[in-house]
RNA sequence: GCGGCUGUGGCGAAGUGGUUAACGCACCGGAUUGUGGUUCCGGCAUUCGUGGGUUCGAGACCCAUCAGCCGCCCCA
């Protein structure tokens, strides 16, 4: 039997790569204008990186990681997600001492979850992702919340929700958990296997529970909101009005717990609608205790991580096209064995010149090599045979107009040339 | 990890136990010995995701397995 793709991946084919490099321009783009540097690190870290960086009690430690033992026996696994390893090379390569701060990155790449596959989730994705680290001011809060959302406006999308939270800090989110016992404990045993775990480890993620989101003490939970002390509140109204004042319309939603662990304060995300039960397109937050945890100073940053995948969703699901196209500006056809060595040349003299330029490898005939030019949408035709030949000359067909034109063989690259440039100008 | 649905040529899709597996699109060739987008004619699945079983006979029924989609969980 053929071999076949691995479960949960995908081949990005021809007709569909276009769409994937627009998102990377539009990417680069928005990075550039919000001054946004990229970093790549490696697909695979330590293992260690992820259990410490993400935590032992989220879903992507415990069940989802490609891990596996390389020859000299390390421990390695191919990365979940992009943050740890940034801040890792963060820590690595000392970056709190550069000149500027805060130091602000972002990556582009895949990520590797040991997932169930369906629309929008697969197991290897590809994510956009942006990390500020070394200050925490509230305004970069909102630069990070703003460029993910003038990511998506680029694209045109409209149907966007924004929704964001506060998780407070250390001091808050102590209060805040232990009065989540106090409310829960009682009747724990009412609740899923899940939750009844969650009490202890993370009584925060009892909240995010959909099993039990009917549950009578789930809408009488304390809120967090109600647990910030005065730094974080602070902090919290800060990001609401930058938001306001750059005009970003948001929804706080006190039960916006993020999965993974090193989140404190601002939590965020933005939603897509109309294609499923998946509706998240970006999440991020600012953490606190993660450069410190691996190794590095007391500083914090916030990030958000978005994928193509999803991102390909709602440009379905809005019907957005990319702006990406591919014009063919010359085939040539050629009759006969000497001809078509003759095309071989004049191709790569066309393309020399900036001009794209194809032929037939099919053998076809004549009729065929035309409905091959015509199906790549090509400008113009030159057509290439004995007669052509005899006389050094051949013959080029406007495909629009249907006219064709003699044109001397050794005049033909700059003939094309200029119908191609007239073709630009009269585009513009 | 759990539950539901599905799996027929490059694509879409008929076929609900009986001989040579409809049809549409796409593709290739011819009508037009060297000129496309229209038309007409012809060609194009030793085989129905894979493996096994039931049967005189299986694309259809059974079992297993793989994959996809949807839902749960969780997340991007």
């Amino acid at each position: 039997m053929a071999i076949k793709i691995p479960r949960g991946t995908q081949d990005i084919l021809p007709d569909a790569s276009p769409t994937w490099q627009w998102i990377t321009e539009k990417a680069r783009k928005i990075c550039q204008l919000y001054r946004y540097e990229e970093i790549k690190t490696p697909m695979f870290e330590s293992t260690d990186l992820f259990h410490r960086g993400v935590g032992e009690t989220t879903d992507i430690v415990q069940k989802e990681m490609y891990t596996f033992k390389d020859r000299g026996d390390r421990s390695l696994t191919l990365r979940p997600e992009g943050t740890a390893p940034v801040v890792r090379s963060y820590v690595e390569n000392k970056m709190h001492g550069w000149a500027n701060q805060p130091v602000k990155l972002y990556y582009i790449g895949e990520m590797f979850r040991y997932e169930r596959p369906q629309a929008g989730r697969t197991r290897q994705l590809t994510q956009f992702g942006v990390e500020a680290i070394g200050s925490d001011d509230p305004s970069l809060d909102a630069e990070v919340i703003s460029l993910a959302m003038a990511f998506y406006k680029s694209f045109g999308l409209n149907k966007l929700k924004l929704v964001i939270n506060s998780l407070g800090d250390l001091e808050s989110r102590k209060a805040h958990r232990e009065a989540l016992i106090r409310h829960f404990e009682p009747s724990i045993h009412e609740f899923c296997s899940d939750c009844q775990n969650r009490l202890q480890k993370n009584p925060l993620r009892i909240l995010d529970c959909k099993v039990d989101s009917e549950h009578p003490l789930m809408a009488t939970a304390p809120s967090i909101l109600d647990f910030l002390n005065e730094t974080s509140k602070q902090h919290f109204e800060h990001v609401k009005e930058a938001l306001d004042a750059m005009g970003i319309p948001y929804e706080v939603d006190a039960t916006l717990v993020r999965g993974l662990d090193y989140y404190n304060h601002t939590t965020f995300e933005i939603m897509g609608a109309d294609f499923g039960a998946i509706t998240t397109l970006c999440g991020g937050g600012r953490y606190g205790g993660l450069v410190s945890e691996l190794g590095g100073p007391e500083v914090s940053g916030i990030g958000f991580a978005l994928s193509y995948e999803r991102l390909l969703l709602a440009l379905n699901a809005e019907q957005v096209q990319p702006e990406i196209e591919n014009p063919l500006d010359c085939f040539i056809v050629a009759i006969g064995e000497a001809a078509e060595k003759k095309a071989t040349e004049l191709l790569y003299l066309l393309r020399q010149q900036g001009i794209t330029a194809d032929k037939d490898y099919m053998k076809r005939k004549t009729k065929g090599q035309f409905k091959q030019a015509d199906r790549f949408g090509a400008t113009t035709v030159a057509v290439l045979g004995d007669e052509e030949l005899e006389k050094a000359i051949i013959n080029v067909k406007n495909m629009e107009t249907g006219e064709q034109q003699e044109v001397a063989i050794n005049e033909f690259p700059q003939y094309v040339q200029k119908l191609v440039e007239n073709r630009r100008d009269s585009h513009e």
